[in-house]
DNA sequence: TTGTAAGCGTTATCAA
DNA sequence: TTGATAACGCTTACAA
């Protein structure tokens, strides 16, 4: 770092390396056709000058910024937290950067971030909140713009559809309360309806009817600790007090174990069975040991990088012509046994 | 949207609405000088088309992208998410847009962060974890970079410095735990070592001998949920049981009063009286109802975006020669009386 | 492999 | 207030 110059750019790296300016941008470039010798010139230059490529000016001409729009509602929650956390590592390995828009959940708000996403170029949109409409997402196809949806429960042509196999985990919290013993079931649930909340209530609930038992559901304002709390106290001054809850969230069901127990002088699992979703940090916190259904957002993460990379290669430069098709991929909800039901 | 075009451009626009190109920039330039009537006529045009401005060209021409930098290691954990979540969320309000950057807390990784920014052309970086080296920073001062460090304790010619007053905080827990009757007081610590974290244990150390009172002090791993099981452990077996525990953040008292309680069955606040610090939302729930010092989180966010579009309102284009100055801000962290000391 | 030159989509300067 | 025109810093045909 000699020369104290203001802002460099390439030209002033080919000055000092004798060389053209294109043959910066080849040394920058990965695979392109440069000989090792004047790489080698060109990166010494570089160093010296503290040359950096403009992103901007890149994304510009390549129409393509590396940037990946991560769209989240209520980024503050343990679990959403977590997915973005992993998401943010996963890309940056991936020499992708992380945008971050805050929607509040509503379409429209979706739609303005992916507008966003798209003035600024990005590469990706992953979507973990609300659904875009249709004519939006349309256009993120015409600027090449990947989008991957994570627990949206629905498929967007062209897309990644992330989701969790809600079935079978219902499946097992249903045995579960069996084998406890349980007589009286429940199902605690937010108002947010969500695709994916509304369709862990929705199999819960066929799967039970199915063994002949009814369960009863109670649905209070967002899925919240605090909203577990209320739901609590709906649900256990009911005539036929529940034995056997199966909370929406992991949050929820904190809420609703506190609750039960300070309020109600109730014990987990003695008078009280209880099993979350998600598996945050907290569910394995000795006050809740909570019986959870785990979501493997690493994987998540891991994978949506993994596709996103994936497409950018075969992409071949010319767009197939028609509606494409979707990618998706559906996992099992691991079931993680701690002590919030009997017999666990 | 009558015409199917692959991406539309200002031209297009201009075509359409029968003016220039540049009538079309000035109308999308807020404070430009146009007429109402053009101005009109480009935006009907503009909807008509789908038009929007591509910000890298935008942000190429002006040398600044209207992106704004998050630096933070460990997002997942609550006081960082909410910071997070707060500071995007100001940001968009002002029309920025967050980009989150995933450092591993080391100091390179935070300058390869600021770098980063740097070739982004950011308009700002928020330093939430760690410090980047002094030749980086001078280069984003060069670039019109603003830099914004939140509870660093640390500060850089022409940033925004904003911290928390320990001080007082260490006067009140004190206080707190002399009311209490506390015998042996202790902190505990990770071994993090960042300047805020220290400066909690220092100031409160200092606090109580001044006072006549020695603390025990115990520091282990990360500061995390895990690690107050293991301080707990550490502090609660010595032969001198400590009765007041300053804990460095609520997470690391989430995991001592935990361990406290269940394995070595003592009562909060009969037997142990408690101090956390953040206000993590964990902090009030039930099971805790713990005792600690609020961040004002949204305070942080909503000033630092203040202070950021004031000094780009003042930024007359000319860079004042020399040093500059840095702007500092001091909070108080306000105490928030629950059930975890005894007579609060 | 290398250099020349033509963009990429904006904004900013300068006359008109 | 408007419209040419020249940047902005880079990539990428196309030739050499």
């Amino acid at each position: 770092m000699q020369h104290e110059k203001a802002v460099v750019s390439a030209q002033d790296v080919a000055d000092r390396a004798g060389v053209s300016r294109s043959a910066v941008s080849r040394a920058f470039t990965p695979g392109a056709s440069v000989s090792p010798a004047t790489r080698e010139r060109v990166m010494k230059a570089a160093a010296e000058l503290g040359y950096h490529v403009n992103h901007l000016a890149r994304g510009l001409v390549r129409n393509r910024s590396s940037i990946v729009c991560l769209i989240v509602s209520e980024i503050a929650t343990p679990y959403r937290a977590s997915l973005v956390r992993w998401l943010t590592q996963f890309l940056q390995e991936a020499g992708k950067v992380a945008m971050l828009i805050n929607t509040d959940r509503s379409d429209n708000s979706v739609s303005a971030a992916l507008q966003q996403a798209i003035n600024f170029r990005a590469d990706a949109s992953i979507i973990l909140s609300g659904m875009p409409d249709r004519t939006i997402t349309r256009q993120c196809y015409k600027h090449g713009q990947r989008i991957i949806l994570i627990n949206r429960d629905e498929a967007l042509p062209g897309s990644l559809s992330i989701n969790l196999d809600a079935e079978s985990a219902a499946e097992t919290a249903l045995m579960a309360f069996q084998r406890a013993g349980c007589r009286h079931l429940a199902f605690a649930n937010s108002l947010a309806g969500t695709p994916s909340l509304l369709k862990r209530e929705a199999t819960f609930i066929a799967l039970a009817e199915r063994a002949g038992l009814s369960v009863t559901v109670e649905r209070f304002g967002t899925t919240s600790y605090e909203s577990g709390q209320i739901l609590a106290h709906r649900l256990l001054t009911r005539h036929q007090r529940p034995d056997g809850v199966f909370c929406v969230t992991d949050l929820v069901a904190c809420g609703f174990m506190d609750e039960a127990r300070h309020r109600f002088a109730l014990r987990v699992p003695e008078d009280l069975c209880l099993i979350g979703f998600d598996n945050i940090a907290q569910a394995g916190w000795s006050s809740y040991h909570l019986t959870t259904f785990a979501q493997p957002v690493e994987q998540f993460a891991h994978d949506a990088v993994k596709w996103l990379m994936k497409t950018e290669e075969d992409d071949t430069g010319f767009t197939p012509q028609g509606e494409q098709q979707h990618d998706s991929l559906l996992y099992q909800a691991d079931v993680v046994w701690r002590g919030s039901v009997r017999g666990g």
